[in-house]
RNA sequence: GGGCGUAUAGCUCAGUUGGUUAGAGCGCAUCGCUGAUAACGAUGAGGUCCCAAGUUCGAAUCUUGGUACGCCCA
């Protein structure tokens, strides 16, 4: 007996309950179990930083982690599931000095370095209980025991080791370059950090003179929208390429040299006249010297000549100097030069060094300090923010002649990913930097053998990406993250790298570990992990085995967190200073999958750390591995926008609590949105009311074929667990075969054929999709075959599960070709919803207790049977479907309902293909249309036009040009008389263009047209016409299906039972209807399990009903229990 | 400004290697079914497949150029 199953299925209720029973039965750590000994499927997880709250789009990235390691374990293989926790960087720090209402670098300085740690250590775990019970509640199946966490002296120092590694190979370096500097916070940032703070902004715009210093009336025009760089300037670029004019500026009188292609939009802008006087190239302008906006260092230097290589003496800076990256595009045509605030700018300078003699070239200036403002050389500036100087540095310009016009200008501008009221400035800084672009090429080809998806990543955003590598700048000057373990001898300045604790404690002459004991002794409860972070780690010097009585001290800096994330792959282990084996099992991975913000991220860290230390090029030591690795397979998922379009983001708080999404619809629901939706890769739009219209589409389709199977298999006493005997195995189809009543297919009716026959389609289309990562085909696929068991199966085998005869053969049929179904399909879908699945196996599988696995997810995914296939039988069905679809719509037209037996149709048919087995199998097509006889017809003039064209993609390499006039000639011939003659010689022979063309029957393509006049609707294969003709019985019988519906609704109202026995009296007047109970009584008492059925009335209550257009009492006596 | 992507029904999205009637779900309309039933089903309306040019016998699909939007980068 099959439990009984609740009405309405509240999804989130049921989750919960299957919840529980996975605690007790830890099936997780089963499924993993029972694949010991198999092959790996390797999963690497993307850590995701608990220091905040989870939201819906880590519900996806999530969803998807778990659907293919579910799947590929129910294949047979095995796949742990690390879990791991990024737990470093500046997000921590942030979250840290809002709590403490402090900002800068220097605050926490002033707070305290040491308690600032602690509290970043405690941080890291505010939201790890929200993410633990996320991870639970959505089915996340991922070992939260045994997680990496990169702060872990373990994974600190895989990390240690691998930076050594590259530190001796000399691809660890420090260097000096402009960086994306957040001044507030005192550090570099990285390009990834950098992208992430984009905004769009209005910022103020100056188009500023430079005027000549050999001629004053005349200035070069600049245009800049970050006016505090100009009191660094020192060049003014032009393109050597460009033509520039001379122009004269009606209102101030003066001459403003400007690209000369630019005059006319420029003239428009300052709404002034700019007469064009002269044009030179841009060569020419080369050398001019003009008076820099700022005389803060000219004063000094304004003087200063140096000598060329050649010889020459040339002034140093504030001079005109060539730029190939000078367009026209916007400004002016000439561009300002600070080249301490650009890369590019900085470019220059470097090439302007290398003209002069080593030495004398210009050397970098610089108005601004690390801490973003202007520092003692800049005047009445200096100690103001740079950014909110951008209004008096124009006004003074203004004031002194040299503005011509202020503008507000709207770009996008990066700020701190974490701080987002800093904006970032350009910056020149030491830094410490690993030589990617070393390994460009080896990224390259390592690249071209992952398996993205979608496909255009790999030569769209990510290959592009490496194509223009930049060496990582890794080092930042912060407090919590790893250590750069780099220690510098105080005397010679040499350095070395350490790759563990140990071997630091190792070193000669070692001191300061006392600082971490002596914090230890003070504090027990203090996490041994914190030893090799910072402060403790700082104190630790030892003696210099370069310079006798030298010492050897650890840099400041602490690492970009995203080379932690990028160093998984073996940090996670601990490798090498432990878990080798491990690592190399699990290395690389086949599946890894995060949202396309990970590009410049965690797929770029991955891979740029694995190529180094593994490629082709990497350490000697540790041999190489093939391409690609660190992983094969990577699904790039789109990001998830809120409701409101825009991305969803922490700080916005545009989207809803997962918990209150699992608490409404449940996970199951949520999954299957995700997974059946969209590819996952296209941008989802977040929206609720999708997520609930997944429950009934697909969830509680596939409920109500399960509830309305355990409902009548427990009226028919269907025990399949008292059928077989035994060990039951998976309930697969050869376990059920054994069972006694269990017929082979072969003796089974056509239409349990049939449905197997598309189960075991179904299931090789997903399992081929699903080995393709192709997650929403296979849902397609899996939410087809329900749509075919529930609205085609069950609904054309109800007479079967109705019969009144329990050991009928046929009724048996049914019970276990549609018991196969669910149980096979509930193993399909285990991987997409694995809780309802999980219910249904208790369910369907429960009564065999302990001889069959206590959860789904110990199962094998069910492999498609050939034998079941039967392409033919699919095809045949699915025109019987077709035909069925146009009966219902031609009697829509006619406005007959369903419950009017007609007298018959005729089914013209294209071709004959199937007509003998349509024929054959009509009893089908007679009940679903409620017809008395179906006619099969291949040619029927008198209904229908034969439209006949050519099969295009036949004919179309055969007939080339042609083509438009063959259609034509078919078009106009007589259809029914070229089929004929198609019949009757095979081939038929038209003349187009002079050119005999003969086509035989798979040259054409017959449509069918149904003639204006006849109750009749056309497919593309068939036309179903209606016989409308209405008899006097066929009437009286169309009414006696309206009493046996009547006194069903009424039974239901009376809250019957299904097996409650009645008895019926109708109230009436119409002779028709007396009559209709005379004739059909028998049938509708039947239907309607009544006892007794008369024309009258009952001692009950009655109610009043509208059938064969007049108004009658039905009475309805109910007889409990008797049934 | 550059790169990548997207543009198909009112909404959210499919659409295989080019093949002549472009699909689904939701929504809407009409109707039906009815002991799976607070479900369900059918039918219908609804499309310049963003625009333009090109290639081709044939373009939603390929090419080029635009436009709009998103993301990434300058």
């Amino acid at each position: 007996m099959f439990e009984p199953l609740p009405n309405n299925p509240s999804f989130p209720a049921l989750e919960g309950e299957v919840l529980a029973h996975r605690k007790d039965g830890n099936i997780y750590q089963k499924s993993l179990e029972k694949r010991k000994d198999a092959d790996r499927f390797v999963f690497y997880e993307g850590p995701p930083t608990a220091n905040g709250m989870p939201h819906p789009g880590h519900c996806l990235t999530r969803s998807i982690k778990d659907l293919f390691p579910r799947y590929k374990t129910m294949r047979g293989f095995l796949c742990e599931r690390k879990a791991g926790w990024d737990t470093h960087g500046l997000p921590v720090e942030v979250e840290v000095c809002k709590e403490l209402g402090i900002h800068s670098k220097e605050e926490i300085e002033e707070y305290g370095v040491e308690p600032f740690i602690h509290r970043c250590q405690e941080s890291v775990w505010r939201y790890m209980q929200q993410w633990e019970a996320l991870t639970e509640r959505l089915g996340f199946w991922v070992n939260l025991d045994d997680a990496y966490v990169t702060y872990h002296q373990a994974y600190v120092e895989s990390v240690w080791w691998s930076l050594k590694n590259l530190f001796d190979r000399g691809l660890l370096y420090r260097g000096h370059k402009i960086v994306w500097w957040w001044a507030q916070g005192g550090t570099a940032l990285s390009a990834g950090e950098v992208g992430q703070g984009y905004r769009e902004v209005a910022d103020t715009s100056v188009f500023v003179e430079f005027p000549l210093l050999a001629s004053p009336e005349e200035s070069l025009l600049i245009w800049t929208t970050t006016p505090w760089t100009l009191p660094s300037n020192q060049f003014a670029a032009v393109n050597v390429d460009l033509t520039y004019a001379r122009v004269r500026d009606s209102e101030s009188g003066r001459v403003l040299i400007v690209a000369a292609s630019l005059v006319e939009k420029l003239a428009e802008q300052f709404k002034r006249e700019l007469t064009v006087e002269s044009t030179c190239s841009g060569r020419e302008l080369l050398g001019l010297r003009y008076e820099p906006p700022f005389d803060y260092f000219s004063k000094e230097m304004g003087q200063d000549v140096g000598t060329l290589l050649n010889g020459e003496q040339q002034a140093l800076q504030w001079r005109v100097v060539a730029a190939d990256f000078v367009t026209t595009d916007s400004g002016t045509g000439l561009v300002h030069m600070a080249p301490a605030f650009g890369e590019a700018d900085y470019e220059v300078l470097v090439a302007e060094q290398e003209r002069f003699e080593e030495g004398q070239g210009p050397r970098l200036i610089c108005a601004v300090g690390p801490d973003g403002k202007f520092t003692e050389v800049a005047g009445d500036y200096a100690g103001r923010w740079v950014k909110e100087a951008d209004k008096d540095i124009s006004r003074e310009l203004r004031e002194r002649g040299r503005l011509v016009l202020l503008d507000q200008y709207l770009h996008d501008y990066p700020f701190c990913w974490r701080a987002d009221d800093d904006p970032l400035i350009q910056y020149p800084r030491e830094s410490w930097f690993i030589r990617t672009t070393e390994f460009r090429d080896d990224m390259l080809s390592n690249n071209q053998q992952i398996n993205w998806l979608p496909e255009h990543i790999k030569d769209g955003r990510f290959g592009n990406f490496l194509e223009s590598n930049v060496d990582w700048a890794l080092s930042r000057e912060r407090f919590w993250g790893t250590p750069l373990p780099v220690w510098v001898c105080s005397e010679s300045g040499k350095m070395e790298a350490i790759g563990s604790y140990q071997e630091l404690l190792g070193k000669q002459g070692v001191e300061g570990t006392d600082v971490w004991e002596n914090a230890k002794d003070a504090n027990p409860e203090l996490s041994e992990h914190l030893k090799v972070h910072k402060p403790y780690i700082d104190a630790i010097t030892y003696a210099s085995p370069f310079v006798e009585g030298a010492r050897m001290e650890r840099v400041s800096e602490v690492i970009d967190c995203w080379y932690d994330s990028g160093a998984m792959p073996f940090a996670q282990w601990g490798y090498p200073h432990q878990r080798q084996e491990q690592f190399t099992e699990q290395f690389p991975a086949d599946f890894i999958s995060e949202a396309l913000d990970q590009t410049r991220g965690w797929f770029y860290s991955q891979l740029a750390i694995s190529t180094m230390l593994f490629g082709e090029n990497g350490t000697q030591t540790q041999g190489h591995q093939d391409y690609p690795h660190p992983y094969r397979n990577c699904i790039v998922l789109g990001l998830m926008l809120g409701e409101d379009g825009r991305k969803m983001s922490k700080s916005k708080r545009n989207y809803r609590e997962p918990n209150e999404i699992f608490d409404k619809y449940g996970a199951d629901a949520l999954r299957w949105y995700f997974f059946a939706n969209q590819a996952p890769w296209t941008p989802i739009r977040y929206k609720e009311q999708s997520i609930k219209e997944s429950i009934p589409e697909f969830l509680l389709r596939l409920w109500n074929v399960f509830s309305f199977f355990t409902i009548y298999a427990n009226i028919d006493e269907f025990e399949p667990e008292k059928m077989l005997a035994g060990a039951a195995g998976e309930l697969s189809s050869n376990d059920l075969a054994r069972a006694d009543s269990y017929r082979p297919m072969s003796e089974r009716g056509e239409l349990d054929r049939w449905v197997l026959s598309e189960l075991h389609r179904t299931l090789e289309d997903v399992t081929n999709r699903m080995d393709d990562y192709d997650n929403y085909g296979a849902a397609l696929a899996l939410n087809e075959f329900v749509d075919a068991l529930s609205n085609w199966y069950v609904r054309r085998s109800r007479d079967r599960f109705w019969a009144s005869d329990k050991s009928n053969a046929e009724k048996l049929d049914a019970y276990w070709t549609l018991y196969e179904c669910l149980v096979t399909l509930t193993k399909a879908i285990a991987p997409f919803v694995p809780f309802l699945s999980d219910y249904m196996w208790q369910s369907l599988a429960g009564v065999f207790g302990e001889r069959v696995p206590e959860s789904v997810h110990l199962c094998d995914y069910p492999v498609a049977i050939q034998e079941l296939k039967d392409e033919g039988l699919s095809n045949r069905m699915a025109t019987l479907r077709e035909i069925a679809s146009l009966g219902r719509s031609a009697r829509m037209n006619e406005k007959l309902k369903v419950r009017q037996p007609l007298q018959n149709v005729e089914v013209v048919l294209g071709d004959d293909t199937f007509k003998e087995w349509l024929e054959s199998h009509d009893a089908l097509l007679k009940e679903e249309l409620n017809v008395k006889q179906i006619e099969y017809v291949t040619d029927a003039d008198e209904y229908i036009d034969y439209l006949i064209q050519p099969n295009f993609k036949r004919l179309g390499p055969r007939v080339g040009k042609l083509i438009p006039q063959v259609k034509a000639a078919l078009g106009a011939a007589n259809g029914a008389g070229l089929l004929a003659q198609l019949e009757a010689e095979g081939s038929v022979t038209i003349e187009v263009e002079g050119e005999s063309i003969t086509l035989d029957n798979e040259d054409i393509q017959v449509r069918l047209q149904a003639k204006e006049g006849w109750a009749a609707a056309q497919g593309k294969n068939s036309v179903v016409v209606l016989n409308t003709e209405l008899t006097d019985d066929l009437i009286r019988e169309g009414y006696a299906r309206d009493l046996i519906r009547m006194i069903q609704d009424r039974r239901k109202e009376l809250d019957c039972e299904f097996t409650d026995r009645i008895a019926v009296a109708v109230g009436t007047e119409s002779a028709i209807l007396v009559q209709t109970i005379a004739e059909h009584g028998e049938t509708i008492a039947v239907e309607t399990l009544a006892d007794n059925l008369t024309v009258g009335s009952l001692e009950v209550e009655s109610v009043v009903r509208n059938v064969a257009e007049t108004d009658v009492h039905l009475f309805v006596s109910v007889q409990r229990g008797t049934g």
